[in-house]
DNA sequence: TAAACAAGTTTATTTTATAAACCAAATTTT
DNA sequence: AAAATTTGGTTTATAAAATAAACTTGTTTA
């Protein structure tokens, strides 16, 4: 049986990254209230994933307020449909 | 978004179903073999399964030999299904 | 009959996920 | 204008999970 990605395969980051596909982007306070994810453990998931360059992240100003921009790379796009690939052999599909 | 029923969301455990929902009925020498997991992973896993009602599992002895059957429940087959549905969302399908 | 094997289980270790506590800057309240 | 609160996070500690190593019990086999 074909092994199903460590990094994707986590609720949470497999939330983010389900987001960030059909999105351009996304920002970190979005990403929080669509996840309802606490701001930690978001924080912790984001960083890996870009710590595997499955997303790109982005730390800008918007006025005054910080803004934490994230979008998929080419890695990581490659990395979900490979994903997606082998779920669905698990799930019958 | 929908929370992906964790007891399914493990790698082995989805696999452990995967098998049993194509097959009447699986051993655990069987499943170990499929699965490539160690036998005290797979042990433990099971019984994680058996506990929330998702499998039966029934020891018999085969001659001289201890034999481990384990096959879904209609708990465990709804959860799958509920778990595919969801997933689903999460992969855009 | 002692060593090796089969089919598991139990326990310990490592990894992962999650949340609580914290921080800096800006905004609001008193 | 000082104090308290909010915003947008990060860091660190805790809880849970996955995994493997060690052990058990009975069975062949040399």
């Amino acid at each position: 049986m074909k092994e199903l990605d460590p990094l994707l395969h986590s609720q949470l980051r497999l939330a983010i990254v389900s987001i960030l596909m059909s999105a351009v982007e996304a920002d970190f306070v979005y990403l929080k209230e669509q996840t309802q994810a606490t701001a930690g453990n978001l924080s912790v998931q984001i960083d890996k994933l870009r710590e595997a360059d499955y997303i790109a992240v982005e730390k800008t100003f918007e006025g005054k307020k910080p803004r934490t921009v994230c979008r998929m790379t080419d890695t990581g796009r490659k990395a979900f449909e490979n994903y997606v690939q082998t779920v669905k052999l698990y799930l019958h599909l």
